[in-house]
DNA sequence: ATTGTCTTGACAAATATTGGCAAATATAAC
DNA sequence: GTTATATTTGCCAATATTTGTCAAGACAAT
């Protein structure tokens, strides 16, 4: 259920002693989602990472990584077929530009 | 748009002359919706993939991975750090039992 | 017991997804 | 060409999912 994002994004918001409230304003969202995103709860949408990054002077590109691979994570969790999957994608957008 | 999925299987249908009203009736859904699964224009669904195996004599873990793998195309298509994303991914993967 | 922070669950509204129908189009045989 | 059959397409309403908001609860600190 937790997100690799919403694991760092707490660890960031702790470490600099921002409250749920004040990232909350920022995100122009209730504090409550801000905790069900961070405990993984509620998906962290796309254009809401940029921002993320503002508010948390964090790295936008990495943040931005975390929230894609927690996509692709809970599409192949639990799926035994994962690995064999997960190289064939690899493989297959290596040949795009 | 087009899946792999759904490429492989028009592929074992016309092969063995299998009309779309055929598969239709065994997977219990309208011909249209089989020529949109297809040609990738509506998912397919899990428990789908199995009962297409038996009807096109196809191994259900090959197709269940084409499934997979165009599930985890879906998310990283577009995306630039789709490649950081993935690797990250394999990596917690192979950490699981 | 009061205050401040965070969490939880429930709810309706908005949004997305679904399968089926019927019309349109393609394909093939004659 | 015409007919017969196969496939595709667009649209619809039913269903399912997602969304934000709110109120109440838990937890600490004082």
């Amino acid at each position: 259920m937790a997100t690799q994002l919403g694991d760092k994004i707490r660890e960031l918001r702790t470490k600099q002693n921002l409250l749920l409230r004040q990232v909350a304003s920022k995100l122009d969202v209730d504090t409550s989602i801000i905790s069900k995103m961070e405990r993984g709860e509620r998906p962290i949408k796309k254009e809401q990472i940029a921002i993320l990054a503002d508010i948390l002077k964090a790295d936008k590109e990495v943040l931005y990584t975390l929230w894609l691979a927690d996509q692709v994570m809970d599409v192949i969790k639990d799926e035994p077929l994962a690995d064999e999957a997960l190289k064939s994608v690899s493989k297959k957008i290596k040949k795009r530009k």
